[in-house]
DNA sequence: GCAAGGTC
């Protein structure tokens, strides 16, 4: 027998469907599926079915040693027994092996680690690697006709990144765990990824912390000649109170419309959804990255849509764009599907080109009444997407008007939309039109009000989960398919709260610690200076061993500085923690008002300087505590829910 | 109970 694996069932079944001639007979080893034809049987994994660990006698925080721990031995121990079970039933019974996982590093390691798996028993077994970008039927048979070797240098690559993330992540998260106290469920983490992620959002938040509003003065002139409109003096942010109010003073009860600038604005359609432009528009769409994806996996398992994870942003030329439109002829979106086969399919591209997938695209067209709320919110968003790459651009017309009122010059902008091209499709956050009256240059306009509106400058803004997404795919850092992960781990080890994301007093403290003691794991060097040595792994250059020594070096290095410090740190961590429990004062005796729970187990609002004060709050059994920046009118204390 | 990376 001929053993095909893949990196997904789904692979599996499509792939046994292109390469046999009839239907392969479908067959159930251990709760696995796997299809049958000819002599062959392809079988899907689920991603990594193994992963790195430390032997079980490192288990317990408090009692393992970390400079020990970092030279620990680490073991590849199954996470999917079953899947595992069922490779070793196949693989006993296999005269030759074929490795048909992604074509990435991730899936070279993936199909190393089920050939590690099958060796075990079936030492002699031959092994070949197919490599294929797009699951078709002309690119499947291809890659068949001419299997190559597998790269175990590349497979080596990709161990060495799951090596030094397990030894860094598991030091560093157990260091910052115990030195805070934060034990069990509750500890704190640290990570190549996460740590680099949380560091953006907490300088972020420094910045509005040192923030200082500046006022400013705007005028403005409410403007008629029939119509009405506003219009504002050029200079645009008075610093000078004074001296707006001094213009103000002198202005006439007319002004005369000096010039009129008609002009086009046009908006690009745009680009096919890879993940993270998918995540950015969901989230603008009031859905969280991680809800996104966990809908679009549900309509891609259900084959409403094609696969959610990749990088792409340009259409293979194998992917059947035309058809994909046609087929939404005879449902709700038939006037958009017959308004784009009228003209000419020119899809716009993105800059990332990749082969893993296609961009995220409609597969079959669904009905409103199959989904559920949310479901068919996402599903529109790829539909209408797909459709908007294929549109034209939309056109404005635009006008600048400027007014002389008493020698002061005033501008106002108008725009209108003339040509909805993309947006007609697309149609999320479209601007407003902004109509101004018909003028002509050298008309006398009357002034009907004037006013001076006080505004200050605002702080930077924080970071909502879409563009913290892109950041993150800027700096290189996390991949399409963990991203949205990395984001929820910040939420549930409580460093942040809200969207946008608000870091909490245990977030700052945390930070400042690995950038004071431990900068590399906060900066996305880590990352970059990682990839460089993958790619000398995997050309041969050097080994894994010696990466993964020289990065145990590097880590015992941050360690002994860390453990030099450790009460410092230890004593700013407790701060930190002890400052988000902090939800006011107390109106008794001007403590702090913090969350306590009681020996029971409950939780109550009590006064930090028990047992001198008594002051007293309840607090609901159950939900999650989330301390706001909004506060309550009653007790001037923070809101939470 | 640790990370990040696959996939469901």
């Amino acid at each position: 027998m001929h053993l095909i694996i893949t990196e997904k069932h789904d692979a599996a079944k499509r792939i046994a469907a292109i390469l046999s001639e009839k239907k392969p007979a479908k067959e159930r080893i251990n709760g696995v599926d796997a299809y049958k034809f000819d002599g062959k049987t392809v079988m899907g994994l689920s991603g990594h079915i193994v992963e790195v660990d430390f032997p079980k006698d490192y288990n317990n925080w408090q009692k393992t040693d970390l400079k020990e721990l970092i030279h620990a031995e680490v073991q590849t121990t199954p996470t999917h027994a079953n899947i595992v079970t069922a490779l070793r039933k196949l693989g006993k019974e296999a005269e030759y092996l074929t490795i048909a996982t992604d074509y990435d590093r991730e899936g070279e390691l993936i199909g190393v680690e089920a050939l590690n798996v099958i060796k075990k028993v079936n030492p002699e077994v031959p092994a070949d690697r197919v490599r294929y970008s797009t699951i078709t039927p002309a690119e499947i048979k291809k890659a068949f006709a001419s299997p190559a070797n597998i790269d175990f240098n590349l497979a080596a690559a990709g161990e060495s990144r799951q090596v030094i993330d397990l030894i860094w992540g598991a030091v560093l998260t157990r260091f910052v765990s115990l030195s805070s106290g934060r034990l069990g469920d509750k500890f704190l983490s640290v990570g190549r990824v996460q740590s680099p992620t949380l560091a953006i959002i907490v300088n972020r938040e420094k910045e509005r912390d040192v923030f200082v509003p500046v006022p400013y003065w705007e005028l403005f002139a409410t403007l008629v000649n029939g119509g009405e409109f506003e219009a504002q003096h050029k200079k645009g942010r008075f610093l000078d109170k004074n001296e707006a109010e001094q213009i103000k003073a002198k202005l006439g009860s007319t002004g005369t419309v000096k010039s009129i600038v008609l002009g086009k604005r046009n908006e690009k359609p745009p680009i096919p959804f890879n993940t993270t432009e998918f995540l950015r528009a969901a989230s603008s769409i009031g859905i969280s990255a991680a809800n996104a994806m966990r809908i679009a996996e549900f309509l891609y398992v259900n084959g409403y849509i094609s696969y959610p994870r990749t990088d792409n942003t340009v259409y293979p030329a194998t992917l059947d764009t035309k058809d994909i439109i046609a087929s939404f002829l005879n449902t709700e979106f038939h006037a958009y599907s017959q308004k784009l086969l009228s003209g000419k399919l020119e899809p716009t591209r993105g800059k990332k080109e990749t082969t893993d997938h296609p961009p995220i695209h409609p597969a079959t067209p669904a009905k409103r009444s199959q989904l559920k709320d949310d479901e068919w919110k996402i599903y529109e968003l790829v539909v209408r997407r797909f459709f908007a790459t294929f549109a034209g651009e939309t056109q404005w017309e635009t006008m600048a008007v400027t007014v002389d009122i008493s020698g002061e010059e005033f501008g106002a902008n108008g725009a209108r939309l003339v040509e909805p091209g993309w947006r007609w499709y697309y149609s999320y956050n479209v601007p407003e039109d902004r109509i101004l009256p018909q003028l002509r240059e050298g008309q006398v306009l009357t002034v009907k009000e004037v006013n001076l509106i006080g505004k200050e400058t605002q702080p930077p803004s924080r970071y909502g989960q879409g563009h913290l997404i892109k950041i993150m795919e800027d700096m290189g850092i996390g991949t399409k398919s963990t991203r949205h992960e990395i984001i929820s781990k910040l939420y549930s080890r409580a460093y942040v709260v809200g969207n946008p994301l608000q870091p909490t007093k245990t977030a700052y403290a945390v930070i400042e610690a690995l950038e004071k003691y431990a900068n590399t794991i906060t900066k996305p060097e880590m990352t970059s200076k990682l990839e460089q040595d993958m790619d000398e792994i995997s050309e041969g250059k050097i080994t894994e061993e010696y990466v993964v020594n020289e990065s145990k070096d590097m880590l015992e290095e941050v360690f002994s500085d860390l453990f030099k410090n450790k009460e410092l740190i230890s004593e700013s961590l407790k701060n930190g923690l002890y400052e988000d429990r902090i939800i006011g004062t107390c109106k008794k005796c001007s403590s702090d008002l913090i969350i306590r729970k009681s020996r029971k187990g409950s939780r109550f609002i009590g006064c930090s300087s028990y047992p001198k004060c008594d002051f007293i709050l309840p607090l609901p059994k159950s939900g999650q505590i989330v301390i706001t920046d909004k506060q309550c009118e009653d007790h001037g204390l923070i809101l939470s829910k």
